[in-house]
Parts: C-alpha cells; sequence; structure tokens
DNA sequence: ATTATCTATAGATCTATAGATAATGC
DNA sequence: ATTATCTATAGATCTATAGATAATGC
C-alpha cells in the first residue's frame, strides 16, 4: 500500500542557514544568480557588493565563495545567458518562416519584451564585456551570430524587393541597439519617464505595446512600400497567436 | 612703443605640480571634469578611482578635493551638462523652424552625433540619475523639458496631417530612447561592432552618417506620406549648410 | 598673505581565505 | 565522511582629511 508522501521539502545536507530565508529551489547557484541580477541592474555592478548579493540571497558572504570564485565568476554566469535569450528568439522566428518583413517586425516585438524580462541593463553588460574582451570572448561570439542572423534576414527581405535597398549590416545593429534603447528607458526607476514606463506596462498590456509600437515604426521605415504595414503586422500577429513564442 | 608679448603660459601661483603634465587650458576644474568624463564612460563611474581621475589630469588624488568635495560632486558637474547639448539642439532647430518632420529629422540626425560626442555613455548617467533623484533632480527636470518640446514637435506634425496619428509622447521617448541606444554601440569598444563603429566614423563620414540613417528610418516610419522623405532630408540638408549647428 | 599643490595617513570598506561547525549520508 | 554553511579576519584598496610646502601677489 502506498504511502501518501507530502511533497518533501528537498532536504539537503550541510550546516542549516542562519538566514530565516531558506533556500526556496533548492538551488542556492541560481538563487545566487538571480539577485545578483537583479542588484547588478539596480546598482550596477561595481556598486553591488558580495555582502549585498549574499544578503539578497539568504546567505553569508563568505557562502557565495562556496559556489563562484569571486564576483566576476558570478558575472560571467549571467552574461551568458545574455545574448542566449534574443538569439533563441531569432532561431525561432527564422524556423516559423514568412516574408521578411514579417520575421523583422516579429522579432523586434519579442526581442523589447525579452530584454526587458532580463534581470540587468545588456547596455551595462556591453560595456563591461567590452572592457574585458578576453573573459567575455563567447558574449562577443554570439552577439556576432545575431547581428548575422538579423542581417540576413534583412538582406533576404532585400533581394525579395520587400525592403528598401539599404546596408543590411547596419540596419541590423540600428534595429539591435534600438531594442536595446528601449529597453533602457523602460527600467529606469524615476525621471519623467517612469510613470510612462510603469503606465505602459501596466495599462498597454506590458512591454509588448512597446515592443510593437517600435516594430511598427522601424519595419515601417524599411519596408519598399511602407503601405503594406498592415499586412505585416496581422501576419505577424497570426503567426504568434499560433506559437507562442517559448524563451 | 608696445614690446612684443610672448602670449604668455599663464602663470599662476600656488605650489608648482609634480607632474610633468602641466595644466594644459589653465583650468585645472574642467580638465578635471574631462578626465573624469573620459574614465567614467570607459570604466564606468564606481570603477574609476579618484586616484585615476588625478593621474589623468596631472595631479595627486588629494589634490582633486581642492576642487570638489567628494567624487559625487564631480559627477554631478559633469551631469548638468548632460541633457543641455541635446536641449539647446532642439531650441536651435526649433527657432530655425520648418515642417515638423524636418525638425525631427534634423534633431535625430544632430543628437546622434551630440551623444557620441560626450565624454560619457548616456545610458549610465540614466542609470545613476535614477537611483538618486534628490541629487539629480535638475537633469531630471531638464530631461523632461527635452521630451516635452520633442513631443510637441510631434503633435504639430499630427495636427499638420503630416505624421501619422500616434501617441505624441510615446513617440518622443521612443525617438530619444534610440539615439541614445545607437549612441551605446557607437561607442563599445570592442566585440563585433567596434569595427563597424570606426568604419562609420571614419569612411562614412562619421558619426553624421549614423544619425542620418537613424533619422531617415524613424522619420519615414512615422510620415503619414513615406514619400515625402526625399523632401524632408532635401529640406533638413539646406537648412543644416546654411545654419552650421553651433552646440 | 594667498593660492595651489604636495605628502602622509586614519578610517572605512570590501574581497577572499582559513578554519570551525552543524547538518545529512553511509 | 561529506556537504553546506558559518564566524573571524588579513590584506588590499579607496576616500577624504590634516597639515606641510612652494610658488606668486602685494
Amino acid at each position: 500500500m502506498a504511502v501518501r508522501t507530502e511533497p518533501e521539502p528537498p532536504r539537503r545536507s550541510g550546516r542549516p542557514r542562519r538566514s530565516t530565508r531558506e533556500s526556496v529551489t533548492g538551488d542556492p547557484r541560481s538563487e545566487i544568480l538571480a539577485a545578483a541580477g537583479r542588484l547588478f541592474a539596480e546598482r550596477g555592478v561595481a556598486d553591488t557588493t558580495m555582502v549585498e548579493i549574499a544578503r539578497a540571497s539568504g546567505l553569508r558572504q563568505s557562502s557565495l565563495y562556496y559556489y563562484f570564485r569571486n564576483k566576476g565568476h558570478v558575472l560571467e554566469a549571467i552574461v551568458v545567458e545574455a545574448n542566449r535569450v534574443p538569439l533563441r528568439l531569432v532561431e525561432q522566428v527564422r524556423e516559423a518562416g514568412g516574408a521578411a518583413p514579417v520575421q523583422l517586425y516579429r522579432i523586434i516585438r519579442a526581442d523589447v519584451s525579452a530584454l526587458s524580462s532580463l534581470p540587468y541593463d545588456l547596455n551595462e553588460i556591453h560595456r563591461l564585456a567590452g572592457r574585458d574582451p578576453e573573459t567575455f570572448a563567447r558574449y562577443w561570439d554570439e552577439r556576432e551570430q545575431l547581428v548575422d542572423a538579423v542581417t540576413q534576414i534583412i538582406q533576404a527581405g532585400i533581394d525579395a524587393g520587400e525592403l528598401r535597398e539599404l546596408h543590411p549590416r547596419l540596419v541590423a545593429l540600428t534595429v539591435l541597439s534600438n531594442d536595446e534603447g528601449t529597453q533602457n528607458w523602460l527600467r529606469v526607476g524615476d525621471g519623467p519617464t517612469a510613470r510612462d514606463a510603469s503606465a505602459t506596462r501596466a495599462g498597454l498590456g506590458g512591454t509588448h505595446a512597446i515592443g510593437a509600437f517600435l516594430a511598427d515604426l522601424v519595419v515601417r521605415g524599411l519596408l519598399a512600400d511602407p503601405a503594406t504595414i498592415d499586412g505585416v503586422r496581422q501576419a505577424a500577429d497570426a503567426l504568434d497567436a499560433t506559437a507562442v513564442l517559448d524563451l
């Protein structure tokens, strides 16, 4: 006869934490990363101390070193994810197919949301990774892949006569940097944009609305025949409705 | 009879510097700010020490405190300029008049250049100013003025039927954040964009070319009749040729 | 006398290591 | 015995102040 077992709280060995805040997921490593990510975004990497990260993850400062050699390794572990999210997004969109402008529209719209949901500001990652290209070689490599993938979509659109004849790589870089710029003002906690940001997030269906807004603007600017933007939007909506983008 | 005087090196009182690097402009205060700005951009504010700023401006660390109470005050002095540059730009463009799309085009084009020539990344200023709204009240106040001014231009364009009927403030925020995003990738020192950035700066007439590119893209996306973009560009060129924007 | 710099340093962090300890697992 | 945590702390900064010093100005 089967004994009814309560879903056991994952009892792990080792000295118990002093903090009341026990590990929730049972995986302290990823809890540390989540906490660090939040703090890095809020206060910047250099202004975030190991004590703060520890406090935010329910540990003492020195306990972090059981999981990470130093602060740089915490950052590195976070950064590895940074390009992955948009890369996976671009892959999925390309697989789904459709005309180049539609793909571009979908990418922009989803990228703004995806970047905004990252626990840190991608612009800062950029700067840090630029300062230390050795350590972040992988980051730059994946970034290059991302730029390439978007460039190819744009090239395809130009070849098909759907997009204007512009320098495809320059367009790709501009598109991506616009996403990142938008992500930045959605993130800032104060000042005149704060209320726009929260109003937008709450009222208009979250960052998705801003993404749609930017996608509309940019794709319309790129279309050989801007009048076709309505068709593009509809096609994108249809595709997003069936295949919910799973990031 | 007038004695021929060599343009006297500005002999100032006080103990001489130990460093060979004498004050060039005779104004140590602004030399400190320039050096700090460069370092803040490169390494971030928190990662820049007073020793580094001192070294870069030919002084010893403690001598900085003769000019600034602490590092925060150095930052504050720099930040005060941050919105001034785009604000002055917008004012000049509005005074020069012309159709709303033309004004918008000119603003975007010049703003990218202006932001790129700042000695620091505006996105970081954003984050820092967001963290400490008290200290940076003036920054947010002027930022609000900037958003308002651009919003008004867009509203005028909508009223005149030249621009699409979109939420004007949202457009203004998006335009400004795109400028800032673009400025960011032009700035990053390494990775895949580095060569694009330097190629663009050198080959295509500097940041002006990127500004024109973005202006073209965005304004075209906003125009009620995108076919008029050529006329807009020409009008903007004509105005920029006569009145060189003096920032 | 005033000014602009210097040298020296106390005090305040912050990082990262050493070593102890309190659980579970065998 | 192994694991995950803890406490304590040496060592490395980094900031900001105190007080000395070397010019010019009057």
